[in-house]
DNA sequence: AGTTGCGATTTTGCATGCAGAATTGATTGA
DNA sequence: TCAATCAATTCTGCATGCAAAATCGCAACT
């Protein structure tokens, strides 16, 4: 990813400990004992800290003065309210691909899209989970907003966790590629509205099936 | 604003140095020297260095490793970008506020935007800006997602020292007042896509003034 | 039995100190 | 005169130590 040498332990710890809780080592409402942390990664106290900073400005951990700081609880309802968030975002993305992608976005959008259609022929989810990936990162990098793009990214990372199951239902896989040509005509015409549209439906659909597993879980 | 005894001095700090970004005091560019910094405030520079890394975190400071840290530089693309993005924002807020605020709110939407009427009458700019700040602030909170909401309004934070002079230009009020109107009929009416395209003319037409006020400062 | 008060322990917040990288300035050579 | 090199200084990254706040455990009381 970045390289490791130039990085400040810091960073480096920051880089890790948001990966124990975006994977889920570290669960909601643990604790983030400075002096353990700093035990366990062999450096001091004061990088953990530092990095536990960075985290809680990221919105990973909550930070209580003269408290532990932990890991932030995702509640049912926050997590939905992020989820609208990343579809609302993802919709804005789209409006803006479809407003000011490039002629060559817009090509390499379609052959993407394409590309996707072999995967769904002969039914390979994993590979058409790592298109979908990129799918809907040249959508982000088309909206030629850094700023959206990198919340959007931010988002959804966050949310990496709990869309794992995500194509597993059986058809999942043609719908998606579906609702993908809805958006990507909409983008490759200009049409902004319909691109909005497009995406809107499409998230909210995955939404849905999110809904339904964690009922699942809940119960 | 907020209890000073309670939050720790790293909070005091991080607050205090942000304001004295947002507000101009420190230029984009300038350096953040920790040593000075903790001489200016009375404390040692731990506290100051957790500070900046929870400003890192904003976006208000970049860090480069082993080097000083300076002052987030808002390039004029960027300034455009950030613009964009929370007209979006701004605009996704409507639709949403369309979609689930309670009979209440859109009581209250409405209550304020009459209210504005009267200011917009008697020609009153500052209070016309305070109230202006609350209405959008209602549609902010009546999308329902906080998500949103806090993305909108650090932004709007960011950009506000690039917005001072927004309502300066004669004329502005009663067209703002218009403009305003057919956003909240859009909202009550429940009418998710007009209020997102009322919305997102609205802010458009604000940042044109902004752009020719660059302009302006730039020659 | 449950609750409240108090002391011991844990843990955070901050100060200080040191090593190494980055910057500055001066000196030297073309 | 200007550019390049090198030494001195400055500043960051991190470790360590201390004081205060918070937490925990135990005991006494209602």
């Amino acid at each position: 990813m970045a390289q490791s040498s130039k990085q400040t332990q810091t960073d480096k710890l920051a880089a890790d400990i948001a990966d124990s809780i975006l994977s889920g080592v570290l669960a909601p409402g643990a604790r983030l004992d400075e002096h353990g942390l700093a035990e366990r990664y062999a450096v001091s106290r004061t990088p953990v800290r530092e990095a536990i900073r960075s985290l809680a400005a990221m919105g990973l951990v909550e930070l209580r003065p003269r408290r532990s700081a932990v890991v932030a609880e995702i509640t049912p309802e926050k997590l939905e309210t992020m989820f609208v968030a990343m579809g609302e975002l993802e919709a804005t993305c789209a409006r803006l691909s479809a407003l000011s992608m490039t002629p060559i976005e817009r090509r390499r959008l379609q052959n993407q899209h394409e590309r996707m259609g072999a995967l769904v022929e002969t039914d390979d989810v994993a590979g058409f989970v790592e298109a979908n990936v990129t799918f809907h990162g040249l959508i982000y990098a088309g909206s030629h907003n850094t700023i959206l793009a990198d919340m959007v990214i931010r988002l959804r990372r966050r949310l990496d966790p709990y869309r794992r199951a995500q194509f597993r239902s059986p058809g999942r896989l043609p719908r998606s590629q579906a609702e993908h040509d809805l958006v990507v005509q909409a983008i490759v015409s200009g049409n902004a509205a319909g691109a909005h549209a497009a995406m809107l439906d499409h998230v909210s659909l995955v939404e849905d099936t999110f809904v339904s597993l964690t009922a699942t879980r809940a119960a």
